[in-house]
RNA sequence: GGCCCGGUCGUCUAGUGGACUAGGACGCAGCCCUUUCAAGGCUGAUAUCGCGGGUUCGAAUCCCGCCCGGGCUACCA
């Protein structure tokens, strides 16, 4: 990718605090991050926090946490200050009025005293007339008299509007169809169209990497650039959408795995979800699928970029997540595991890690397989020759040294003297212990239990031996 | 409706005119291993490359039309 060695890079992203961290807003993050440590620039948060009926400063924090969660760490933000502070665009204000003033004075903007219920009417003409809607332009030339509410309009000068994209080469949409925008809203506050070139020119935001949705909104912000005098940012790129399974969009209501935290709760890694997200929109041409971060920004390039929306696919994220657990050492799958097994003690879960390894898609499935430590299982129904076999058991492992190994070998004399497989022992004692027909290996699934309540456990099954 | 962006196994994708009898991964099935479940190893099934026309000796790849999906078309971002 063309990058001048003149101008750093600094590229942004520019979420909105108007609900739970979104799932969108880590893979942009993920990808502005790349691009900046690719490049040794810069990467910036911004709040667009224009909508006042929506946003909520609680969200704000919400963001943090799902970026910091996934270690995707901004150089320059609200929390953090910068050179172009302040980062919230309600404390913009002033700038994005400045900028009006100066458009209107220019005659590159004008007001509009159009009410809503005006325009509402002249878009619904527009539509039952069958023609494209525009604004009429009745305020630009025919303003009505004696109202004090307005907005302040660009307007479209019209022409071709031309820019590249990172990822789709060269774009070209035409101006004479865009009707002229309203860039300040009635309250004060800055439409988004506007806000947000104002931001990325004064905080000379170079390449602007977002989601597949703008693309349509990018000629608007370029008219807007290019009246105020200022440089173009040198690219754009626009990101495949991640669409819900059905292959429709993804909807707050419809869709969890849309909530960044959702994952963290279900025991994702930040390192897989972020390896997920990599792989969803873009490959790298070679059969590589498991990548650390620093391989990303050694092999990711934006013409690799998928062009068309990927779907969300569990399956594909347990698998990956799967290969990175499996990847961890002993203990730190413990330290991980810890917040999701508040039951028991970290020495307990070391021991347990190494059964639990190769059994874990997520972190929260080790609930199902321990808990048996922290439960009394109803004891299961045996045949009186099973019962049998536990009896054994109970009694070969009555002086044993309480460790995998040596369960082991004291089971396994109990399988040789029954001369049936070995199952036929360790399943009923498996069940007598645990409850259920699953868990890790049965020398561990009785190591990991204090042997007095093993024994116990055993006993209730075996009932008194004579 | 208008303007944009897309359309290869169920899913993510490789593929840029001949090496494609369309490759890989997830998932699925079977076998091996085995102490249940996993993990691991091996094998297998699943794609008339959205549809229809061209261009060409030859098209998933180029052109046109259509269909389908998505985005924008807001005083949301």
């Amino acid at each position: 990718m063309a990058v001048s060695d003149s101008s750093p890079v600094r590229v942004r992203i520019a979420p909105s605090p108007t609900g739970f961290a979104h799932l969108g807003t880590a893979s942009t993050a993920l990808y502005n991050l790349i691009f900046a440590r690719a490049h040794g620039g810069t990467f910036a948060l911004r709040v667009d926090d224009t909508d006042v009926e929506r946003n909520r400063p609680e969200y704000e924090q919400v963001i943090y946490e799902g970026l910091h969660w996934l270690g995707l760490d901004w150089d320059e933000g609200p929390d953090k200050g910068g050179p172009h502070a302040p980062y919230r665009q309600s404390e913009r204000l002033d700038v994005y009025k400045q900028h009006a003033v100066k458009l209107l004075t220019e005659g590159k903007a004008y007001k509009c005293f159009c009410t809503a219920d005006e325009l509402d009417a002249e878009r619904k003409q527009a539509q039952a007339e069958k023609r494209p809607y525009k604004y009429s332009r009745r305020c630009l030339n025919n303003p009505p008299e004696g109202r004090s509410e307005f907005t302040v309009r660009f307007k479209v000068p019209g022409g071709e509007v031309k820019f590249t994209d990172m990822i789709r080469g060269e774009m070209s949409f035409d101006s004479g169809l865009i009707g002229d925008f309203i860039v300040v809203k009635s309250d004060g506050f800055p439409t988004y169209n506007f806000a947000s070139p104002v931001d990325d020119a004064t905080m000379e935001i170079t390449h602007v990497i977002r989601g597949e949705e703008h693309l349509s909104n990018t000629p608007y912000q370029l008219m807007v650039v290019d009246s105020l005098g200022y440089a173009r940012p040198s690219a754009y790129a626009h990101m495949p959408l991640i669409l819900a399974n059905d292959g429709s969009k993804m909807s707050k209501r419809k869709h969890p795995e849309l909530n960044l935290m959702l994952y963290r709760e279900k025991g994702y890694l930040p390192e897989a979800l972020l390896n997920y997200l990599a792989l969803l929109g873009w490959n790298p041409g070679t059969q590589q699928e498991i990548f650390s971060f620093d391989q990303l920004v050694e092999l990711f390039s934006f013409d690799r970029v998928q062009h068309g929306g990927a779907r969300f696919d569990w399956e594909k994220l347990n698998w990956i997540n799967g290969e990175y657990i499996r990847a961890l050492d002993d203990d730190q799958l413990a330290r991980r595991l810890a917040p999701f097994l508040p039951q028991l003690d970290e020495a307990t879960i070391l021991r347990a890690t190494p059964a639990l390894k190769t059994r874990l898609a997520k972190l929260s499935d080790a609930e199902a397989l321990l808990d048996y430590l922290w439960t009394d299982p109803a004891p299961p129904a045996l045949e009186a020759d099973a019962v049998d076999r536990v009896r054994a058991a109970m009694a070969a492992l009555q002086d044993v040294q309480w460790e995998p190994g040596a369960i082991h070998d004291a089971l396994m004399t109990v399988v040789e003297a029954s001369g049936l497989g070995p199952n036929k022992t360790f399943m009923p004692i498996r069940q007598a212990v645990t409850g259920k027909k699953i868990s890790p290996p049965i020398d561990y699934t009785l190591a990991l239990l204090p042997k007095e309540v093993a024994m116990a456990r055993l006993a209730t099954v075996a009932g008194s031996p004579d």
